[in-house]
RNA sequence: GGGGAGUUAGUUCAGCUGGUUAGAACGCCGGCCUGUCACGCCGGAGGUCAGGGGUUCAAGUCCCCUACUCCUCGCCA
């Protein structure tokens, strides 16, 4: 007389919270054979929910029946068992949270057998990402992933509470929208009943939220999935999700209160981590000089030191023909040192020219510093004058034994060359870990960038975030005369080399908007077309405004430590974009394709 | 679009300067086992060496192309 269970007998108890004090009690335990030991005699299995594990003994002398069910078990099967809580005596198992218990199992059922999985279902991945992906229903059996997942759910729901205490709202915006030209390409979706026409799928949800604002629903928050299609990175999947948020008549330390205090909530609770607040700021222009880019890891020193114009002022009689060059072609000169207790073979060097190459740098210079300040094992060595030389070992504070190395040429190429090696270096050097924090957090605001960017394609000035950011008032006399000088209240919030979000408070004064808009070359009949709803919207009393979204998927993958955004994802796309478990994209019929009036021309083979 | 790394049993990997029948561990199947917790012992099955082409007496190994995965520059907040 089996018991029934589901049906009539519940689950008691989850496979994580048995303890000692549960000896004596009759409990249901439903779950997955995490792993099984059969001695013919007894039979141990480890059942497995998503609370954890507990070990469940099956003996002849409990139930012969029940014993002899439990010998066909194998890893995976979704099992139901009832039984007694017992004592293991002096057997605990130190590593499980219930190793101070066992269940003595009197009834079984087996709810579903189980092929053998195509990989183990255990904590250590080394099965490749590949097979992860076909199989990700398994893969997130796996506790890691599970442990991510469940920190994600929580962090939806701390942010809901802390945005609502706060006086958000949480409100919707479509997906489907119209394509707007600049930022990320668009995913688009053809209209049926429009026929030749499309929607864009939302990169953001920019527009919208401004004009809430104007509607006067005065604080906005929305965690929403957003959509570009960019080549993906480590950190970069085509749909992410972001915490975004607009509130009016604010200030950007408004804005950054707010952050600050969600931040600190989330760590508290998540990791029970207090994060102190306020973060700390920094320029744009100082982080690009002493980092490379607007995102610096403030976890580890290593920083540039920028020597442009002390090689510009020795010039040609520095001794250097390559950087003065460089300087001449209005590129710039940058150095880092690595300190001489963390000494490179000259085969690492070698590596990492080969790494700064593939970058796009020409090489990478380097000089020795021996103990009265000459240089070996450099390129510059036997031109250089000891002027030079000693102004360059002063600038980089240099010491006998240290490594100086140099990067020159194209600005953009500089920076990136140098702060990916930055970080590079610091890996190998063992001042961070290879991925996750290292439980040092250094959150910063990232400040005062400039509104444009020059386009050297385009032979125009771009804007770097978007032609809604507000300018500063002193840099308002610059706007047509010298755009590259403009600054504008945009504000990054980052995290250990990782940005965690951005925003700006926005041009709410039209004068100002038809300002910026003639800097970036669009005339009048071109905003209008582009941009007519919201500058319409902005001449009926639109308050002043701002916001910033959070990058939810990186935000969760650097509080649990995650190797990669995918592993804070439950249904990740990969690099190329493609799902690997249902085979998204995938072809559709002719018929379909009329139905929405496109024509599609894959590139011939 | 560019650069780099990789692809060998179900899984993780080994396979040297090209040379007989491609190995190991785990998993799987069969048998034994009442205190294991990486259980143990005995036996067994399991391979399109990613795909295609080439060089060679001979290719997992050398060369070329393609596909896929990952990292990265460009791109993208």
């Amino acid at each position: 007389m089996a018991v029934r269970f589901i049906s009539e007998v519940k689950r008691t108890h989850t496979c994580g919270e048995l303890s000692a004090k549960d000896i004596g009690k009759e409990v249901v335990l439903f779950g997955w054979v995490h792993n099984r030991r059969d001695h013919g005699g007894a039979v141990f299995i480890d059942l497995r929910d998503r609370e954890g594990l507990t070990q469940v003994v099956f003996e002849p002398g409990i139930s012969k029946e029940t014993h002899e069910l439990a010998g066909s078990l194998r890893l995976e099967y979704c099992v139901g068992i009832q039984g007694k809580v017992v004592s293991r005596g002096h057997q605990v198992n130190p590593k499980l949270k219930t190793g101070e218990i066992e269940v003595r199992a009197t009834e079984l059922t087996i709810f579903n057998r189980s092929e053998p999985t195509p990989f183990p279902i255990e904590d250590r991945i080394d099965t490749s990402e590949e097979k992860r992906l076909q199989y990700r229903y398994l893969d997130l059996r796996r506790a890691p992933l599970q442990r991510s997942i469940i920190a994600r759910s929580r962090a939806n729901q701390i942010t809901r509470t802390y945005l609502t205490e706060h006086g958000f709202l949480e409100l919707e915006t479509p997906f489907m929208g119209k394509y707007t030209p600049g930022g990320a390409r668009n995913f688009l979706v053809p209209s049926r009943l429009n026929p030749g026409k499309f929607y864009a799928l939302a990169e953001s949800p920019q527009l919208y939220k401004q004009l809430f604002m104007v509607s006067g629903f005065d604080r906005y928050f929305q965690i929403v999935r957003c959509f570009r299609d960019e080549d993906l990175r480590l950190d970069r999947q085509p749909e992410f999700t972001q915490i975004d948020l607009e509130m009016s008549f604010v200030s950007q330390e408004d804005v950054f209160a707010v952050i600050e205090g969600l931040i600190q909530r989330l760590w508290k609770e998540l990791l029970g981590v207090d994060v102190p607040i306020p973060f700390p700021r920094m320029d744009y222009d100082e982080s690009m000089a002493r980092y490379g880019n607007d995102k610096p890891d403030l976890r580890f020193g290593l920083e540039h030191v920028v020597l442009t114009d002390l090689i510009a002022r020795h010039g040609e009689a520095g001794g250097v023909p390559l950087m003065y060059e460089a300087v001449k072609n209005k590129g710039i000169v940058k150095a880092m040192v690595i300190p001489a207790d963390k000494p490179l073979s000259r085969a690492e060097t070698d590596k990492l020219e080969e790494y700064v190459k593939g970058m796009g740098a020409a090489g990478l210079g380097r000089a020795k510093v021996n103990e009265s300040g000459e240089w070996t094992q450099s390129p510059f060595s036997k031109t250089i004058t000891p002027a030079l030389r000693t102004a360059i070992n002063e600038a980089v504070k240099a010491k006998p034994g240290d490594l100086i190395l140099f990067q020159f040429g194209r600005e953009a190429m500089v920076h990136t060359v140098m702060a990916n090696l930055r970080v590079h270096l610091a890996k190998k050097l063992g001042l961070i870990p290879e991925y996750g924090s290292g439980g040092v957090w250094k959150f910063l605001w990232v400040v005062n960038p400039p509104l444009f960017e020059y386009d050297e394609d385009a032979k125009a000035w771009v804007a770097a975030h978007h032609a809604f950011t507000r300018p500063h008032d002193d840099s308002l006399p610059y706007l047509e005369s010298d755009p590259g000088r403009v600054k504008c209240w945009r504000y990054d919030v980052v995290l250990n080399g990782f940005e965690l979000g951005g925003g700006s408070i926005r041009l709410h004064d039209p004068k100002v908007q038809a300002q910026v808009f003639r800097a970036l070359g669009i005339s009048d009949e071109e905003a209008r077309n582009k941009f007519g709803f919201l500058l319409d919207a902005l001449k009926y009393g639109a308050p002043p405004h701002g916001g910033i979204a959070l990058g939810m998927d990186r935000l969760v993958m650097l509080l649990t430590g995650a190797e990669s955004l995918r592993d804070v994802v439950a249904f990740p796309k990969t690099q190329k974009g493609t799902d690997l478990m249902t085979g998204a994209p995938g072809e559709v019929d002719e018929r379909q394709l009329r139905e929405v009036y496109v024509k599609s021309t894959p590139p011939a083979k």
